[in-house]
DNA sequence: GTCAAATTGTCATAACTTTAGCAGGAGTAA
DNA sequence: TTACTCCTGCTAAAGTTATGACAATTTGAC
């Protein structure tokens, strides 16, 4: 247990190290300065060298980093190794844009199931998927190794699918209703809330016009 | 100028006050303390009694808060006193569905225009409203008093559409193509990345098991 | 092979955010 | 009216996060 606690600020940048690490990689540049890289994500070169020395010295002194195996160390470091099966609950217009993804396949993120309890959208074909009725979820669950449920349905009924989700051994929950869930220890919740979303920018245009 | 500095952290909260004093108003409920909300939103006491008292001395000692009144204080807080035009650039599965949220309009946030660059798409009709091509943005844009621009396309064309929409004053990006805007002086950009957001989750829960 | 330039990892410090504590005003009950 | 409790706004302390500085090391030119 000689992980250090890894603070939420540097959680919310790993992605953006390893999206424009890729960029690099893509580009083919084999080599940046934290300096360099600075520039680019436009925060600052000791921020940097301080994030990535939380999961270990990738960097070379008078060298800097060599692009591609960093990109290979923060893959592994953000779990992208392995594939990841997840369900969508909700087959309304959200559940069925993110069914649709492509991004996340390319990620290892597999959709393997969307699920509704609306009898007139059950049966329905998403992106070569058939929405099933809730009734299957526990059962879908268990035999298909889910480890992310993604709960795209009113706040109402929120609370309880994340639960049959949990009772039947999911972990990951991506919740995008409009409700901030909780679950137990060894359960992680990543909400996300787009009218919060939209609120904050509203918000930082308000206090914009006033100065 | 008397406006102090907001940090993003309270930023982040202020929806989120928004959305349980709304509960509260629908419960009935006409007075609560900042101590039974911070049961309820599950941050500290002290945190909410900080937060609110940037914008205002809202609270009586003795009493508490006054739900119906914060609410409506921080409804102005947040610029949600009056309706807000919308356009959406982009109507492939995310774009219809960010067209479909109801929830957007019931906050005053109006989507009056879904835009698209693929003839197979224009001319659609996506709840209610026409697809219309990508040229027809700029003039639609300006006589349709469009405060905020929703980029829902991939991240090659992101950067040009929100040039386009800000040159025609545009002044509110909701951006979520997968890369960072960064926009001028005076435009205000709120950055909405799924995949990160998927990612973050997938590395808590990889850390989560480690402990 | 030598030496200047480049660049990391780390430590100290500064900036920011959260939490705690409390004076004092307001509510409440008798 | 009084006495007691509640609860805010404010200030200070604690905790956290970002930045700056530099020794140590490697690169790369000549």
């Amino acid at each position: 247990m000689n992980q250090k606690k890894i603070s939420s600020a540097v959680i919310h940048r790993l992605p953006k190290y390893y999206r424009h690490l890729g960029e690099l990689v893509d580009s083919g540049i084999q080599r940046i300065s934290s300096r360099d890289l600075s520039i680019r994500m436009r925060i600052t070169a000791s921020q940097i060298r301080h994030d990535l020395n939380q999961f270990g010295g990738f960097g070379q002194q008078g060298y800097g980093y060599n692009v591609g195996s960093l990109y290979k160390e923060i893959e592994k470091i953000l779990g992208l190794g392995e594939k990841h099966n997840m369900v969508v609950i909700g087959a309304g217009n959200l559940g069925k844009a993110l069914a649709h993804y492509q991004d996340f396949k390319a990620r290892g993120f597999n959709i393997e199931g969307i699920f509704d309890n609306n009898e007139k959208i059950i049966g329905e074909k998403v992106s070569g998927l058939t929405v099933k009725s809730i009734d299957e979820l526990p059962e879908f669950v268990r035999e298909h190794h889910i480890e992310i449920g993604t709960i795209a349905i009113p706040k109402t009924e929120a609370k309880k699918m994340a639960k049959v989700l949990v009772d039947n051994g999911v972990r990951q929950i991506w919740n995008f209703a409009h409700t901030d869930l909780h679950m137990g220890d060894g359960v992680v919740v990543e909400n996300v809330n787009l009218t919060e979303s939209l609120m904050r920018l509203s918000f930082m245009a308000a206090l914009d016009k006033k100065q």
